[in-house]
RNA sequence: GUGGAUAUAGUUCAGUUGGUUAGAACGCCAGAUUGUGGCUCUGGAGGCCGUGGGUUCGAGUCCCACUAUCCACCCCA
């Protein structure tokens, strides 16, 4: 009986209301896409089970525990993304986008799906924005993602988030940070927690992420990746602080920032704010210069981010942050009796093919009852047709703003009310 | 997967030591004499009290299970 009466666990409906904030981000993002030249893709809802499991690494949590896979009817494994990175890497090695003028600049807009525990900013289906940047090693790039998400963040009125960053090395410098830390903390493995000490042999890295006390205890006095950075990598980390630090962007380095998937190389970053729960991170990325190839593509180094819509509009919620305009109808046509129902529908087509948003009566309403209606949906003008108005041709007009009303020629009714919705709320002459 | 809290109208919540027809506010619908919204007044609709068991003469209230929601762990957007 739930079944039919409640969304799946995990899962939300974007009511009319909310819908239009969400409408509002995405066009912002767009937007600010759009001035640092990401081009949008859009890529299928499920892939591959494989993709992910390469892609994003078979020991992460995602891979081991939280993917939506099913077997389709011939038999295929089949993965609802789970992020969108290693799709986009994907169609980026499918369709060849490496013969296209490099680099590459991606954005897009997606929905994501984990099996995970509900909690606050954490969902089932979840959506993101995000941009890959395909074939170029420049710090630059990586500084140019981290730009566009705070330029983003700024302009939708976010500006109480700071940016977290650091760098763990590639492949090569990573091993021997990797043995520093192994060795580091294997004398004090009884201290750690459960997860944290199986970690130690499969994932030491990431025990640097957990939050539990005694093992952030432990970790005081660990090595820092920082200082196991090879040359290449460690020039690659100060162009990137250089160039934020020219186009003004603040941020603080982290050495506790890993990530927890598996392609990311050199540069990872955090974006985080205080207003969420326990999940306070907003936006999460970094470089990933091995995917590309791991997935069967040649080799590209790249880079991008990912950012929960879901936490974005929480944030935005709590902080009052989005004011937007409310929806109106620009005009609404009462009728006194059915016999001018046909004057009225003819007019509500004429109104809305002129581009303005027009709404009658669906419900044989009485007049004060279509008032009441009008008023409730926030309708500008109500034009009414009723004995008086047929005979002389001359509508009714009322401005509920103020509750004026004036006599219109039937034939001028469409000019005078798109002129009066041009000239905003002024008064006419 | 683990832990804690919660579950009563569309919404936010009352509901006494278990006792008869389960209430309020807001919202929704309709009226307050001739063709006019907001304010006010009046009336109305709307509840398998999350679901299923149990205790009891009697359960919204007590007990158990399940489900869902919220919060936290884990992890991440």
């Amino acid at each position: 009986m739930a079944m039919l009466t409640q969304a799946p666990r995990g899962t939300k409906d974007i009511l009319p209301e909310e819908a239009v904030k969400w409408v509002f981000l995405e066009n912002k993002f767009r937007e600010i896409c759009r001035r640092f030249s990401y081009r949008e893709i859009r890529t299928p809802v499920f892939e591959h089970t494989e993709l992910f499991r390469r892609g994003v690494g078979e020991t992460t949590d995602i891979v081991e525990k939280e993917m939506y896979t099913f077997q389709d009817k011939s038999g295929r494994s089949i993965t609802l993304k789970p992020e969108g990175t290693a799709p986009v890497a994907r169609a980026y090695i499918e369709h060849k986008l490496y013969n296209q003028p490099l680099p590459v600049k991606l954005f897009y807009i997606t929905p994501g799906f984990r099996y995970e525990r509900p909690q606050a900013g954490r969902l089932r289906e979840f959506h993101q924005f995000g941009v890959e940047a395909f074939g170029s090693q420049n710090p630059l790039l990586d500084a140019e993602v981290m730009a566009l998400a705070m330029q983003f963040l700024k302009e939708i009125g976010l500006e109480d988030v700071v940016l977290h960053i650091n760098s763990i090395g590639c492949k090569l410098c990573r091993q021997g940070y990797r043995k520093a830390l192994k060795d580091f903390l294997v004398e004090s493995r009884q201290k750690l927690c459960e997860t944290c000490s199986s970690r130690l042999d499969r994932n030491p890295l990431r025990i640097l992420d957990c939050k539990n006390h005694e093992c952030i205890k432990v970790l005081e006095g660990a090595p820092i990746v920082l200082d196991y950075l090879c040359d290449e990598c460690k020039s690659h980390f100060e162009m990137v602080k250089n160039a934020l630090s020219l186009i003004n962007i603040d941020y603080m380095v982290n050495s506790r920032i890993v990530r927890g998937l598996d392609y990311y190389t050199k540069t990872v970053f955090e974006i985080i704010s205080d207003d969420l729960g326990a999940q306070s991170t907003v936006c999460g990325g970094g470089r990933y210069d091995d995917l590309i190839e791991e997935c069967g593509g040649p080799p590209t180094p790249a880079a991008g981010f990912g950012m929960g819509i879901e936490r974005l509009a929480a944030i935005l919620e709590k902080n009052n942050l989005v004011e937007l305009p409310e929806e109106t109808a620009d005009v609404f046509i009462a009728t006194m009796k059915d016999e001018y129902l046909n004057t009225a529908l003819k007019l509500l087509y004429d109104f809305r093919e002129k581009g303005i948003a027009a709404e009658t009566d669906y419900l044989k309403r009485s007049l004060k009852a279509q008032m009441k209606y009008a008023d409730k949906i926030l309708a500008r003008f109500v034009l009414i047709i009723g004995e008086e108005e047929m005979n002389s041709g001359v509508l009714t007009v009322k401005d509920l703003t103020n509750g004026k009303q004036y006599k219109v020629d039937c034939k001028k009714i469409i000019d005078y009310i798109s002129n009066r919705i041009r000239k905003g709320c002024g008064e006419y002459e």
